[in-house]
RNA sequence: GGGCCAUUAGCUCAGCUGGUAGAGCACCUGACUUUUAAUCAGGGUGUCCCAGGUUCGAGACCUGGAUGGCUCACCA
């Protein structure tokens, strides 16, 4: 990719044609060009249009040439319409050098709009100009791109030819756009926290190192944005949130891409309550806005986003779908048989608490296919979270599920620094014990927390998730630009 | 990281039991002034993913590798 590559014949042709161009004193990447519509708009409105001159600008997508007249197709970014050109409408010069346009060339025309035998509203070009060659050929009209590796290595092509891939991606800058509307109504400010950290910290899980040359120290990239934005609610910003890219060094599969998008809410003087309603509201009025409806079709099947949604803890759902049930479960001992004989893999320590999370993990979550909201997670997966209280085993923490993926997880935040440098503690010695997920010490946080923080709701959405089911996508990389791929350097 | 599958022309794909590579579209040449998967006549443009091996002979069989997909493990 890098290098030049003797040329196939087809892209010698284009440059052959290009040169051409040039010593007929044509340009063959041109100069801007102002088109009076888009291709949509011309066919929506063709009552009041037709017979009026119009100027479009695109991609040409087919050509056919019948002598002395040719009818071509023009994409631009709503969709197509065609072009005619006919020799006694545009002159020989111009007819001839029409001639050296490819498949995949930009060019603006200008003409009178009308509807041909056949139909089809068009453009009877009368002047058009050339803004820049194609020099490499398009995939097949008709059978298009498939091939994934090229359409997520090279997802310029993938967008100019996959209709359905072009739409994906302008749903999902919708429904970020919807998302920073709504809460920017609802009154929280959007912040910006470091991405380069000393102290990967605010999740549970493998960070990138980096390296800093002139401060000579090792930098992590964030896991999560969720510290800094709680010592935004110490400093006095009561409400906040922040859409940005974090980087989990994990494995790669159709639901995990080692970068990836997350929203993360914090309001003071809330809870994991308030945060519950915050995103069955926030997800339902997304859908509204961007897709018009609240019963979105993923996979075939509708989902109801309409709240409130069901609230269920986690020792229910276990029960509903294992059949055990931890509340006649007390000590980590009884807990342990019931998972050996649920045929869970066991390892000697698991807790009570643990091993409810196992069982959740396992049989649970790719069962949730409507939204439901899980409550009651287990304290040891749940380090910034608050106790609940009267069972110091559970947390105020919920986990919103949707088509079987966790959309959103929020808690009521811990905010005794005590508590927390307790739970830092705790997931020290996990790490100590083999753990290289656990969570890090923290003493910046800890120290923050002293100074006082607000009792508050935190909230945090996988923006990728969400995109996929909105708009019914399986896979990551399909709502993921440019996802990650080993390199190639044996492609042209 | 493990398992399974895939990789052949620019794209989408076929290629039998091992006999020296094909189709459609695209492209090139020519014809054609309302076509639309335009049509008609002619033209095959290739590192069969890479490297070894077996064989008289490999796109095909064997070994190793690369990349991708699915899946398991891990995670969100």
């Amino acid at each position: 990719m890098e290098q030049e590559q003797p040329l196939n014949e087809l892209m010698q042709v284009r440059r052959n044609k290009m040169e051409e161009l040039r010593s007929r004193g044509i340009e063959p990447f041109g100069p801007k060009y102002e088109a009076s519509h888009y291709s949509t708009e011309i066919i929506e409105k063709f009552d009041s249009l037709e017979g009026q001159r119009v100027t479009v600008a695109g991609r040409l997508m087919s050509i056919r040439s019948h002598g002395k007249a040719t009818f071509a197709h023009l994409q631009d970014y709503r969709g197509q319409i065609q072009v005619y050109l006919n020799l006694n409408q545009v002159g020989e010069e111009q007819y001839k050098n029409f001639e050296l346009v490819d498949i995949g060339d930009f060019v603006g025309a200008a003409g009178e709009v009308f509807r041909t035998r056949k139909g089809e509203i068009t453009v009877n070009v009368n002047e058009y100009t050339y803004l820049a060659k194609a020099l490499r050929p398009l995939p097949e009209k008709w059978h298009g791109l498939k091939d994934v590796e090229i359409r997520y290595r090279q997802r310029y092509v993938d967008l100019i030819v996959n209709h359905e891939v072009k739409e994906t991606f302008i749903n999902r800058s919708r429904i970020i756009q919807t998302m920073r509307e709504i809460l920017n109504r609802w009154g929280f400010l959007e912040m910006e926290t470091p991405i380069l950290q000393t102290i990967a910290g605010g999740a549970l899980a493998r960070p990138f190192i980096t390296y800093h040359n002139t401060l000579d120290m090792k930098l992590y990239m964030r896991i999560a944005t969720e510290l800094h934005l709680k010592r935004l609610l110490v400093g006095g910003l009561d409400k906040v949130f922040e859409i940005g890219r974090i980087f989990r060094n994990e494995g790669i599969s159709t639901i995990h891409n080692p970068e990836f998008t997350s929203l993360e809410i914090y309001e003071s003087y809330a809870d994991y309550e308030t945060m519950m309603e915050l995103t069955e509201n926030l997800i339902y009025e997304i859908a509204q806005t961007v897709f018009g409806t609240g019963r979105i079709i993923f996979q075939g099947k509708e989902i109801d986003l309409t709240p409130p949604w069901p609230r269920e803890s986690m020792v229910e759902v276990v029960h509903k779908f294992s059949g055990v049930d931890f509340s006649q479960i007390q000590s980590d001992e009884e807990a342990f048989t019931a998972g050996k004989n649920a045929g869970l893999e066991m390892d000697k320590g698991l807790s009570w608490g643990d091993i409810l999370y196992m069982f959740f993990e396992e049989f649970c979550e790719e069962q949730l296919l409507s939204p439901v909201f899980v409550t009651g997670f287990p304290i040891e997966v749940s380090p910034l979270a608050q106790k609940m209280p009267g069972d110091p085993r559970l947390t105020l923490r919920f986990e919103g599920f949707i088509g079987g993926w966790e959309i959103a997880n929020a808690f009521t935040e811990l905010n005794d620094p005590i508590d927390q440098r307790e739970r830092f503690e705790q997931q020290l010695t996990r790490r100590e014990a083999g753990d290289d997920e656990a969570h890090v010490m923290d003493e910046d946080f800890i120290t923050a927390l002293e100074y006082g923080m607000p009792p508050a709701g935190g909230l945090g959405i996988g923006i990728d998730r969400l995109v996929m089911l909105l708009t019914d996508n399986i896979s990551i990389r399909d709502v993921i630009l440019f996802p990650t791929l080993r390199p190639r350097t044996d492609l042209d």
